[in-house]
DNA sequence: GTCTATAACCGGATAGAC
DNA sequence: GTCTATCCGGTTATAGAC
């Protein structure tokens, strides 16, 4: 996580450094917890920069200073919303070793955690869904979080005692982050009274998915796997180096 | 497809009504056309209301007299696209009986057509990902569009001499669909020379999708394909009725 | 050199006259 | 149906204050 993306800067950073106190970026925190705020109450696109500016007690060109766009407050959010959800579900993957059952705490904290946001992640899925957004999950601004998610997903079925079929195990936390992203789409999509819709649908495909895996090791799935695999892999030969799974991380020209 | 996607109003209807002229409904179908070049030549955020309605020989107020937004004026392309593309599928699902053949002609006649927009597309997607806007292809607005689609996706199967389990056949269009959405997602974000990559997705995907539906029919299967179709008709329960696999179609409060 | 503020600009959208 | 004038909000230019 950088500091870009917590709206935090040198401050603090401990005995060790100098600690530049950087009495106003202050300012840069006020500017973001009241941006959250905003958003969770108002939505994305009822909170106006001015509106954030003024309960900020800054002058809107004073927040420019500070955020290049609205857009860049947004990756505030995204961070925030990645160290919530890896402290809501350390310790169900302390203790639990089943693979279904710690594929549904990581799953279920996700989107609980998320639920605040809800429609502010609606509208915020609009932008991010630019492929030529910085704010795109599968752009290369995006990678640290996305890096941070994938070695969640590592974390889940390491931690299981479940057995992988050895071919699957490299690329089965890439696999598993894009089902998130899936159950992420739908959840964004889902008006179902306190999201009942996507808790079903995270019950049913967790079991789906974990019963796959497990079917992996099966002789018969064997070619099927590892057509599935070598395909990822050649995406991403394609791709340029560092590039994940699905194709995204390049600048293209937006207009 | 409506009215409201082509542009058309009931202007030339054919001998048998009254065929009323609609002398300037001539102006709303110039604005698509002029909307629609602009769009290829600029971009979708390079092209501006005024531009359009410049160009197009009208004023500003006029454009908005016929089309609500510019958000709107995209439904004509989605129209459009979806057209060209039954066009330009419809002799390969003529002749053709391998499942995996016709599949593969669906997919790969859809990127193929949509292709010159492959930028506009992009920053259309931007748009359309919102669950409020009525250009989601899950919103109600897109239903149309959306039905057309997915009878194509049973065509495809429908057409073929494939075996499919019975269990299955009734909810594989839709998923088939949804695959289909999956692609263009993929294609939307692929920036590889001539999309290479979603080409090479497209091969292997179909392969397995192909190859999934085979094993369905074993015993070993039907568990699993009876709980994921059976998913697909809680979720439709939860929701509103007439409503999609995925969730969407009902309006919220844009704010 | 780091911050803050005011006054534009631009483009999507609307009101209301003709 | 068609126009002009205007609003509204993201963004930028730029002038100053610490």
């Amino acid at each position: 996580m950088t500091d870009e993306q917590t709206g935090q800067t040198g401050a603090g950073v401990g005995p060790g450094g100098p600690a530049k106190p950087k009495k106003a970026d202050l300012t840069r925190r006020t500017i973001v917890e009241t941006a959250l705020r905003l958003f969770r109450e108002h939505g994305y696109e009822g909170t106006t920069m001015r509106a954030i500016a003024s309960e900020a007690g800054v002058s809107i060109g004073n927040a420019y200073y500070y955020f290049e766009s609205k857009e860049h407050l947004i990756q505030a959010y995204y961070g925030r919303s990645n160290a919530e959800h890896l402290v809501a579900c350390v310790d169900a993957l302390e203790t639990e070793r089943d693979l279904k059952q710690r594929l549904l705490a990581v799953l279920y904290t996700k989107i609980e955690t998320a639920q605040p946001y809800h429609r502010f992640a609606g509208q915020l899925f609009k932008t991010a869904a630019d492929p030529a957004s910085p704010l795109s999950p599968f752009s290369s601004e995006s990678m640290p979080t996305r890096r941070e998610a994938t070695e969640l997903m590592a974390l889940v079925v390491e931690g299981s005692d479940a057995r992988v079929s050895p071919e699957l195990a490299d690329e089965l936390p890439n696999l598993l982050w894009l089902y998130l992203m899936g159950i992420i789409l739908f959840w964004i999509h889902d008006d179902s009274a306190g999201c009942a819709r996507t808790f079903k649908l995270i019950d049913r495909t967790a079991d789906i998915v974990v019963n796959l895996i497990n079917l992996s090791s099966l002789t018969l799935m064997r070619p099927l796997v590892r057509r599935a695999v070598q395909l990822t892999g050649e995406l991403r030969a394609l791709a340029g180096p560092g590039a994940e799974p699905v194709p995204g991380g390049q600048e293209r020209s937006s207009e």
